[in-house]
DNA sequence: GATCATAGTCGTCTGCCTGACGATAAACAG
DNA sequence: CTGTTTATCGTCAGGCAGACGACTATGATC
């Protein structure tokens, strides 16, 4: 607050609660998987909820996104996690005790061990978007979850057309076949192995050989990589028709 | 409210004043415009700013946002009028006054007369977006509102590669020609026009003849396009290379 | 009216990228 | 040793984009 400067004239605005809500997507095995958490309490006692939080009020809003993502998986952005914000919700009837306009962040993350619970006695765990989106009724995310939940997917999905971000589902070192398999689980389609091959190792600054080579799902040993500089690919991975 | 629900207590949470803004873009004279306003009252008194006030309590974000954008400039969203949510910015220092947290619209408008003052006494214009982002010091935008117009103009450049929204930026009927100095002002780029038009004419969905012609800019006549239904356009324009 | 300038539209050609797919390489399981 | 699995290299045809020539139809100028 600047020193002789009125502030607002606190009626003449509605007061809002401001939260993030997390879209945490990870690959395991062979499928996009969401980080959900279960309420501990009502609304939505019992149900399956994004992790989130209230941003406090001296924090912005990746700051908060960031704190919420480490209270709650003990991810650290940054290193190898990438975190954006994704979109923001704020229809009036979204929370039935208050209007609250939260902020959702998208955050792709390698597989990981177990996720951990939060500060309070919510069970946390990965589930399949594919069965997120799915249930109806009572398996049903609380809120209005599962249209975030399709938002973030969805920006997944299209941002792994045009920029590297899908070395953000894989530890520092991968293989191109791993790079291949996030992709096919993220689409949910079957890519050609020798093409995709063809392709992210002819695109500059997407991949680094590392110079190791190792041998994870049987079969000959392969090249491991790990992600070049490059942000945004060009020409795009092409994702094929449905 | 639903009666029998404790609401949240509202010591748990920091009050926030959520404000819409609002990026409107048009192309006028072969150059990317964003409308401006001149702030009445401090801070920032009589700098320029992005057009935007408070969320009411009752109506959601999109809704604050079509209601401001037809305050200021008497547009309605829908009828060739593209608005969409671009981002939320909240950094705690962003307004001095109070804690704010905003929700930045874009708006895709076709170049239309002059733009008409709000309800209070503010002056309003068309700047090339050229100018707002160049000026420092005086002539910049007031709070971070130079960012967020940033951001509005670099996913208006992005959305017109994968998207049909140029057509946003047109009349109801327009030319091959029309269409493509869109594009070269958004891009800031020459675009050669016999490879242009066979693109354009050659997706289909994207352009649909009305069956007219015109002649707007002396030469040949032109036939007159409509927006076809499609929204997204597989393959994409190419942006040339810087 | 002839000429020029301006815009629009249609073709051609060449290079590059992609998708389909054959072939080889290097590990492991039996 | 043989079959299976995964990785990697090559080949080939079709399609699209960039470069650019050619022609058309208007208004402007002399």
């Amino acid at each position: 607050m600047i020193a002789g400067m009125a502030p607002y004239d606190p009626s003449a605005f509605p007061p809002f609660a401001v939260t993030v809500d997390l879209v945490v997507l990870t690959v395991r095995s062979h499928a996009l998987c969401a980080l959900a958490v279960r309420r501990g309490e009502p609304p939505y006692q019992g149900r399956w909820a994004l992790p989130g939080g209230f941003v406090r009020g001296d924090e912005d809003l990746s700051g908060a996104a960031a704190r919420e993502l480490e209270e709650e998986t003990g991810l650290r952005a940054g290193s190898g996690v990438h975190l954006e914000q994704l979109a923001t919700y704020g229809d009036p009837k979204r929370d039935p005790r208050m209007r609250v306009v939260s902020v959702a962040h998208l955050v792709l993350a390698p597989d990981l061990p177990a996720p951990r619970a939060g500060g309070d006695a919510r069970s946390a765990r990965w589930a399949p978007v594919e069965e997120l989106l799915r249930n109806g009724e009572e398996g049903a995310l609380a809120f209005d979850h599962a249209r975030i939940l399709a938002d973030g997917v969805e920006r997944a999905r299209s941002k792994l057309e045009y920029s590297a971000l899908a070395t953000a589902f894989c530890p520092p070192e991968f293989t191109v076949g791993e790079l291949r398999r996030v992709y096919e689980a993220v689409w949910g389609v079957a890519l050609d192995p020798r093409n995709f091959h063809r392709k992210v190792t002819g695109t500059v600054g997407f991949l680094v050989p590392t110079g190791g080579t190792t041998t994870r799902q049987g079969g000959r040993p392969a090249q491991l990589f790990r992600a070049g500089g490059a942000t945004i690919l060009n020409p795009p991975m092409l994702r094929p028709e449905v």
